[in-house]
DNA sequence: CATGAATGAGTTTTCATTCAT
DNA sequence: AATGAATGAAAACTCATTCAT
């Protein structure tokens, strides 16, 4: 019987481990072979446990890579929110967001990697929360992008628009960290940074 | 003689129509459903053949979705060369370039569909075409990019770095077709452009 | 992709072929083994093909169930039918109901043994089949039973009860076919007619 | 230590609760949804149990399913047995033994759909007791059929045939009451009654 | 006594591919 | 050239059972 059809208690201190533990082998496996490869078996065998014990922890793939996916984007949001929060003026908080979202993905390689992995594939289960999670992706700098208008930093344009392509040029990292290990992250944020810094504010303004 | 042994000769007009009729069929597949979905009884059906008639046209799955990569590839250079090839100035060119692009996508939304799914799902035969695709997606508009530093109107930034900012908001594009079938992609491309246009060139130009 | 999903085209003479084949290897190992035990695999083992096979022409191991099940009442059809439908009198009809039924028993053991370990495991769309079956299997013999209270000929009785209590008796054979191999079905005829031709007519009335 | 390895000691009192305990557990979850379904997974969930604790108390799903059998014709005889055995003549007793029968069934809807569902899965261990309980089933009411042959009160016939037409009468009611919910079990004691009176009697007697 | 973590076998199903016709 | 029958591998999932705690 599914995990999920199972009577939701308290998850015991070693099933969360457990869960920590499979969540961590399908991302390094998801990063290092693409979606397809990452079956349970192959999970497993990361993982150096059974087949049966991924689905004793999860109701079944889905889930599974619902869980890397969330993962991710709880992680993001802790290393990013507090950084981001902190800046005083539209435009702090927009170098700080775009500084801190290529700072996490220099940091968590693997994790971009699989995130990227099972949001291409579509798992639907993922998507829901990928997308939901995109939905909030592009909210957060929409705000930011907005407020910058609005303070008259920020020079006209479509914010909703702008924002996808923004998500655009950090989303597109990963691909190009994949295909390039030797991509130098720092100098990627120092130009995207510059670019926005330069392609958005109103003219005539310095930062 | 399955096609993967047989010598190579000149393919028949036949062979050539079969082929272009089931890479269609494989890019409506992918669009609609994606990588995983697409499988070669459902690509088939819709061609309307049998199973086995795909793979005596294509070696494997792997070939003919390496196919439908390269279609796109080739689609798109023939659809945008002559307009970027037009160019007499570097922002000239880089603007053909960027409002090509998205305008191709608008008007090939299954084929940048199909290509996304296929990218994603890291097809390996794919990813070496794709890949190899995207370092020649990637060196034309950094000779644009180099092109314009040279002359002086662009401003000084890593053009590697820049060009593959570029590529990441075009790539992106298709992701958010996908999620939002309403997308403006004109209103898309007027922004891409004013982004580009004034986040690149030298201070104190016009272009 | 499941056989039922599959474009609907006549099927080949080959495919028909199959079928049989697969259905008469179901019915051994169902008869031999019962439900749990009749996976695809021993079926298949039975049958001397591979498991593929199987998918390959059923949509699934319920359809495949469903067809045990189908056939049967088909062959019972074909078998009692016209010999029942051939009597003149209700009691003449009610004698050739048993006795074909029994007969039709004797004669397709490991049909029977099959139907019963299908019908016995709930199979969803074997029930579906055998319920309304099951109905068309009380419908005959309960109009046989009103036609004959309406001629005068049976006694006063609940119809619907009474058909139940002659399918429990004929459908409870199996059980003891199973159990003892070599029960005297012909005895058993013999004394179920006796049973009901006695236990239901008029009082006073010869047939 | 399980149950399996353990030497035979006389059973707790708390051994014996559990066992009931999970044999009610047992039936209910077959009775409503088959034996497929019937895991050790949904029986502990039902009982309130760990899976584990079911493999404790009983060596394995087959001894459980034996159990819910037996506990089935432990409950039939010690309802029925003192009725049966208080009547004075044949004909009484066989009457005796249908009306308890029929109303043993109507008290004991779910243990009576677990035995079918039990039965029909072919369950080898309960088999092995149902059969020998099938035979102990036919045993009494073939003595009660030889006794009024013996005192003249039955017409000829063969008792151990006709013993067998008997039980499946009655061991067809509980498929029916799955597939009819609102089955009247008093009008079919009430039939069967009539039916068997007047059937097996010897003519020109009156009960 | 009791639990729940863990295993591994077994099941159905999908799929790319091969092959005779 | 084309078909569809056939195969066998791989996948997800369920389950009875074992075992340390």
């Amino acid at each position: 019987m599914p995990k999920a059809q199972r009577g939701r208690q308290e998850p015991t201190f070693i099933e969360q481990a457990r869960r920590r533990q499979i969540i961590e082998a399908a991302i390094e496996v998801l990063a290092a072979s693409g979606y397809e490869y990452a079956s349970l078996e192959r999970i497993a065998l990361r993982a150096g446990i059974s087949r049966g014990l991924i689905s004793y922890h999860f109701a079944g793939r889905d889930e599974l890579m619902a869980a890397v996916v969330a993962r991710a984007y709880e992680d993001g949001a802790a290393y990013m929110g507090p950084r981001i929060k902190a800046a005083k003026t539209p435009t702090e908080m927009l170098l700080a967001y775009l500084q801190t979202n290529v700072e996490f993905m220099r940091d968590h390689r693997n994790q971009m990697l699989a995130l990227l992995a099972v949001r291409r594939a579509g798992n639907p289960a993922a998507l829901r929360r990928s997308l939901s999670g995109l939905g909030q992706a592009l909210g957060p700098i929409e705000k930011i992008l907005r407020w910058g208008q609005e303070a008259g930093d920020f020079r006209d344009f479509d914010p909703h628009v702008m924002a996808m392509a923004i998500r655009n040029v950090i989303d597109g990292l990963p691909h190009h960290m994949g295909a390039d290990p030797h991509l130098d992250l720092d100098a990627c944020a120092r130009e995207i940074i510059g670019l926005f810094s330069v392609g958005i504010r109103k003219m005539g303004r310095r930062k």
